[in-house]
Parts: structure tokens; sequence; C-alpha cells
DNA sequence: AGGGCTTCCCGA
DNA sequence: CGGGAAGCCCTC
């Protein structure tokens, strides 16, 4: 018997199976999905056992597998199936593809062999009768024989509750015993009075649709923000463990998600496995397992938590479907989404796609009756759609208000008087966008990446936002000496300080990356602003997602237009998605929202598509440029991108790429490029895009393979090849 | 990936 | 001619 075995390097160049021969002693034994020692080269590396073969018929010397790493099967069968489909779609090393799949603990080059977490207990080593006569016969009452008493009753405990000289004791008398035992990191139990809404009309129609299917079918769950998905979600969910089969949900990031994480642990206790990236390797182990011996039954978790190895899958939910978080942007660059279909069809569930501001291709898909489309058009409970309003801060400009207009600063006051809360959303954290010279003209940029620097006043410094280039801040000019440094754009950081220079007395906190790096300071921020510590939260766009703060009545966009000025087709969607889910904060108990968006394009569509709260119309708007201009959902996008230290070489071989993409694509496909990429030099390399776009293309991925292949050899070129992607 | 082997360039 | 760096190729 032979074994096919693949090896621990991600690198293309190797991402193929060696055959091994499987000793005798691990015949029947060895199972595909297992992890293995095998010799490689003149060392021993891990494996993959990906195959068991009995033929062989090659004309080469063979090796014999050493070692059976772990006895469980780590890669289902299911799993080995995702990971070719994943090299497929993404042109990933297939070894690349099964590495994202699992935890560290399990990964294929792991150097420490025991993540698992074990407690001491200590337990009777006698029977009761003999303990019981032992106590009789001591007859003094102290700490040996108080132990000894617990344990008659509690049958174990934790040895480090007690005292070691006293175990100690016991132990040498052979009263008493240490037995360790394996335990999660995370244990939770459910709650013994969960909170259950009752449904709505609408709710209960959508959850008796998904309800009764029982094939592999997908949903589009269009529902306002407020309109309770969530609710649904948990219905749904109970509803499928009750039938005995499992579910995944996906959420776009759990960090910001505590709420909603407690609601899971509430209803279904320690039959869900949480997975994410700030998880500690540990806990993402414990999770793990929890998942492959088949004590959970629901996994909620973001991206990666799409490969769970769940058994009988009933339901796949992705939550907040628009997110752009379920795309990976590096190897392998798969969506969620995908992974998703694939998995349901392999387990003939549905898939439900929820989201008040569905991406264009999912509505699109929708209207055409190729996923099932749900709505829920009302508010649960209620709330109202707050009411917003554009103000025109060209016009607030000649009153010399440059940050705040009258409208929000009146509003915040209205707000603050009245007890309530509010949030101030501002796309940008740092204190000021650039640092420019009055004097000479000098900017500050960062020397590694195409891109101006970010002021930090808390730090003095400047910062590159992509690479994190740093450097000090000086009172003159590094150019002309002169003292004339002036700052443009506003920040996170520089708004909060205006801010309370207005409002004094109000209880002000910010949220953005510079806040919250360290682990757990989202949650703190956002539970102290739920009890009302604070009045005001202002931050990026991480404070617009899925909140639900009774309280807060207003909410304000400093600057609601600047993520339309970025160049990408898709920045439309983005800012419609980001305004609209933040003035969703606004208004979700029985007080009345507002919103307020300052801009200096009052005019915009986009803007004035939010101030309706019409998604519709947005929609229509937007389907219409996607057309004119052949971009998804009408065109299929591939971008590749030509990476090189060297300016020359990198123009040369995209300009080679494009060439050969036009002679070899069929007429139809329009290969655009190569142009500068959207940032053109990152970390001091030069980087060129090509774009495809495409309805239909038999030769599309014969071409990029071909591609890909040539220049996994060059040690100068990199090529990056990014089918579907969400940014261009 | 990483080691071994070949090739190529230049000079006390 | 020799040595060292750079490139190439193989690993079941």
């Amino acid at each position: 018997m032979y074994a096919e075995v693949l090896i621990e390097y991600p690198t293309k160049k190797i991402d193929k199976y060696f055959t091994y021969i499987i000793p005798a002693s691990f015949q029947g034994k060895l199972k595909a999905g297992m992890k293995v020692k095998v010799p490689f080269g003149n060392k021993t590396i891990n494996g993959f056992v990906m195959q068991i073969t009995d033929t062989f018929d090659r004309n080469y010397e063979l090796k014999e597998i050493v070692e059976i790493v772990d006895e469980e099967i780590v890669l289902s069968e299911e799993l080995i199936k995702l990971g070719l489909y994943l090299e497929e779609k993404t042109l990933c090393p297939k070894i690349c593809a099964y590495q994202t799949m699992l935890p560290s603990s399990l990964k294929i080059k792991e150097i420490r062999s025991n993540y698992n977490f074990y407690q001491t207990y200590l337990i009777l080593n006698k029977s009761k009768k003999e303990i019981l006569e032992y106590l009789v016969q001591y007859g003094k009452e102290n700490k040996q024989t108080n132990l000894l008493n617990i344990l008659l009753k509690e049958e174990k405990v934790l040895k480090k509750d007690y005292d070691s000289y006293v175990v100690k004791a016991l132990r040498e008398k052979e009263l008493i015993k240490e037995i360790k035992e394996q335990e999660y990191r995370i244990n939770k139990s459910k709650s013994e009075n969960i909170i259950k809404h009752e449904l709505n009309n609408e709710q209960q129609n959508v959850f008796n649709i998904i309800k009764n299917t029982n094939e592999f079918k997908t949903f589009l769950l269009e529902g306002i923000t407020g309109s309770g998905k969530t609710e649904v979600y948990l219905n749904l969910i109970e509803d499928t463990l009750k039938k005995g089969k499992t579910a995944i949900m996906l959420v776009p990031e759990i960090s910001l998600t505590v709420a909603l994480v407690n609601r899971f642990y509430e209803w279904f206790g320690s039959r869900v496995a949480i997975l994410h990236s700030a998880l500690s390797n540990g806990e993402k182990n414990d999770e793990y397992l929890k998942i492959v011996r088949e004590e959970v039954s629901l996994v909620v978790g973001t991206r990666s938590a799409i490969f769970a190895p769940l058994k009988n899958i009933g339901l796949i939910i992705i939550d907040e479907e628009h997110s752009d978080t379920f795309k990976q942007d590096n190897m392998p660059r798969y969506n969620a989404k995908d992974i998703a279909m694939v998995r349901a069809k392999y387990h003939h569930a549905p898939l439900v796609l929820g989201s008040a501001t569905p991406t264009l291709e999912s509505k699109a898909r929708a209207l055409k009756g190729v996923y099932h489309h749900l709505k829920l058009t009302k508010r649960a409970g209620s709330g109202t759609l707050p009411k917003v309003s554009i103000v025109d801060m060209t016009e607030e400009v000649k009153k010399h208000n440059f940050i705040f207009s009258e409208e929000l600063i009146t509003k915040l006051q209205k707000c603050l008087a009245n007890q309530e809360q509010a949030m101030i959303l501002l796309n940008r954290r740092g204190y000021s966008t650039t640092i420019t010279c009055s004097s000479c003209g000098y900017t500050y940029k960062c020397p590694n990446c195409d891109i101006t620097l970010t002021y930090h006043k808390s730090s003095n410094n400047l910062r590159c936002h992509y690479c994190g280039y740093t450097v000090t801040k000086n009172e003159e000019c590094p150019n002309c000496h002169e003292k004339a440094l002036n700052y443009l754009g506003l920040g996170t950081e520089k708004v909060t300080e205006e801010l309370a220079k207005i409002f004094p007395q109000a209880r002000i906190v910010r949220m953005d990356q510079d806040t919250t790096s360290k682990k757990g300071a989202h949650e703190k921020i956002i539970a102290s602003f739920k009890a009302h510590e604070y009045d005001i939260l202002l931050g990026t766009q991480m404070i617009s997602k899925g909140f639900d703060f009774p309280y807060v009545t207003l909410v304000g966009v400093i600057n609601a237009d600047s993520s339309l000025n970025i160049p990408d087709f898709r920045s439309n969607e983005r800012t419609f998605s980001l305004l609209y889910q933040a003035s969703g904060r606004a208004g979700r108990s029985n007080l009345k929202g507002e919103v307020v968006l300052q801009t200096f394009n009052p005019d915009n569509y986009v803007l004035k598509c939010v101030a309706e709260n019409n998604f519709n119309k947005f929609f229509n708007y937007e389907m219409n440029i996607r057309h004119i201009l052949k971009y998804p959902p009408y065109y299929y996008l591939v971008s590749l991108k030509v990476i090189s230290k060297d300016y020359d070489i990198a123009l040369e071989n995209a300009t080679k790429i494009a060439n050969y993409l036009k002679k070899n694509l069929m007429p139809t496909s329009i290969v655009l490029g190569p142009t500068t990429a959207s940032l053109f030099k990152f970390n001091n390399n030069y980087r060129f895009q090509i774009v495809i776009k495409y309805r239909h293309d038999d030769k599309l991925m014969k071409v990029l393979k071909y591609l890909d292949n040539i220049y996994l050899n060059d040690n100068k070129v990199n090529l990056e090849i990014d089918i579907d992607p969400l940014h261009i």
C-alpha cells in the first residue's frame, strides 16, 4: 500500500503528492487526512496523507512513512475536497489551502505538540468505607481530615484550591491521588431564562420558509436595520439543532459583536464553538477540538470558520453578507460565501445571506430568481427608521464652521440635554491626514510607500497607515527649516479634541484602531457606552456595524462623502452601506432617531438615497452605472498585480502579461492595463495592475494557470492573481 | 523550503 | 587557476 503525501512547505514548487510506502505496522491504521512524518531529501518533515492507493507505476525508489503524528483524522474527506476546490478556484498551493482551514495547533508544521489544557484534580485512592474508618480512627479534625470529608461528598476537587503540603501528606498515606483531565478554556452554559422575543408576522414567515427547506437553496434575507434578523437566525438554528443537524453562522468581525455572541451562548450554551482571530492559539485549539469531537452543533465565527469540520450541516448563515471581511486578501484569496455555497450543496442544506444592504451581486441574483429573495421591511419592536438630513459644509465653512455644522451642534446640545446618547462617525484615524509646509510646499510622505503620512498628536509622530513606518514630528519643516507646518485634513483624534472644547461637560469616548489595539478594548468601550457611562461615541467605521444602543438618538457623520472619492468601482456601494448602517444605529428603541450627514457634495445621489433610507433607489442607480461601465454583476473581474522592487522590470513584465492576455483570452473578454495599482509603491515594491473583465471565458483559467506557473520561478517579479477581487 | 551541484565572473 | 557568489534543480 502507498500513501500520497502533501509536504509541509507552502510553496507551489513542491505542491504535489509525494508517494511513500506504508509500512506493514501502519496498514489499516493509516487513513487519508492524517498527519505523518516522512523522510524528504535529507531530513524528516511533516505531511498530510491525501490518498491511499495500492498501485504505483513510476520507476524510482520509494521511502517509507516514518511515523503517524496524529491518530485523529485532521482533514475530513469533505475538507480534502474543499482544499482541491480552493486550489482550482484561487490558484493557491494545495498546502496553503489546508493550512488556512486548520487552527495553528493542527497546522502541518507545528513545533509545539500539545495545545491541550489540563487541570489536576484530587480523588480518593481508597474506598469510601476505608476512608470513613480512617477518619474515625484518626479522630482529630484538621486540614487533612477536612479535605477527606470534602472528597467523600464531592468525588473530585481541583488540586490548586488546596494547600500543597496537605495534599502531599495525604498522598504519602496513599489516601488520595491526582488525576489529570483535559479542560476547555472557554466554558459557557445556557442561560436559564433566555429573552425570546415573539416573532412578528414578517419574521415568522421568513422563518417558516427557510425552516421547511431541506435541500440546497440560497436565500437572500434583505432586512432593514433593526428588523430583527438575529432573532430569525436564532430560531432557525434552534430548529436545525432540534432536527439533529448542525449549523454554521458567519459574522464579519466577532470582536465587534460581543453582544451577539453572548446571545448565542444564552440560547445554546455549551453547544456553541466560537472561532475568530482574537482567540489565543490554545482557545482556538479547544474550540476546534469540540467541533471535531462532535460535542458542539453550532459554530459561530469569522471567515475561516466556514471550514469548521462539522458533520451533517443543516444550515449555513452569513450575516452582513455585504461585508468585505468574508474575502481573504492574501493566499488563498477565497470568499467565504463561495465556500459556504459549496458546503451547503454538499450537505443539501439551505444557505442564508443576510444584510440590510446586500451586495449588488447578491441582490441582482435574488431579483433574477437565482437566490430566493426574502424581506424584512419593518423594524422589530417599537423602533422606527431615523430622519436623515444632509448638511452642505461649503455653506458652513463660510460661517467658519470647519468641523461641526450648526445643525449638528444644535442637535448634539438637545441630545445631551435629554440625557440621550450620540455617535459621531469619521472614517479616518489620527489627528490630521497630512502635514505640509506652507513655506516650501514640503509634504511628509512615506519613504517605502506612495502615500502621505498621517499625524498622530498623542504620540507626536507621523505614521504610514499601510506599512507602519513612523517618524517623529519636529517643530520646523525638515526641508526648509521654517516653522511653517500646516495640519491638513481631519482625523478622529482632532475631532475628539474639538468636540471636547465645544462640550466640555460631555463624556466622550473615541474608538478607532489606535484606542482598541489591546485585547478586549473593543468590548470595554462598547460595554461602557452601552451602560451610558459616556454620552458621545466617536470613531471610525468600526462603530457603525451592528451595535444596538437603545439610548442613541443622534448619529453624525463628518465628511460623509470622503469614501466616495476612493478610486474603486465599489466605493459608491461601500459608502451607501456604511452610511446606511451608521444611520441605522439611531432610534433603535422607542426614542426617535436623527442622523446628520455633513458633506461638501450635498447633491450627491448616493447621499440622497441614504437620506431617503432608500436602498432600492440606490440599487437601481448603481446597477445602471455598473452596466454602462461593464462591472459586476454584469461582468466578472480578475485582477493581476505585477510586483517588483525594480520599476522597469515591473512595467516590462506587466506589459508582457497584458499582451499575452489580449492574445490568448476570448475576444469577448476585456483586458485593461497595465496601470499603476492603487497603492503604486508599497514597502518599496512597485505595483502594476491588469484587470480582466469577462462574462464567460473558457480559456481564462488555463491562461491564468499558465501565467501563474511562469512567475513561480521568477524571483524578481511577483504575480498576484485575484479572482473576483473586491477592490481593484 | 533548503541543500547540493553547476556555472560564471574576476584577480594576488 | 581558484574561490566565491549566483542560479538551477531535486526532493517520493
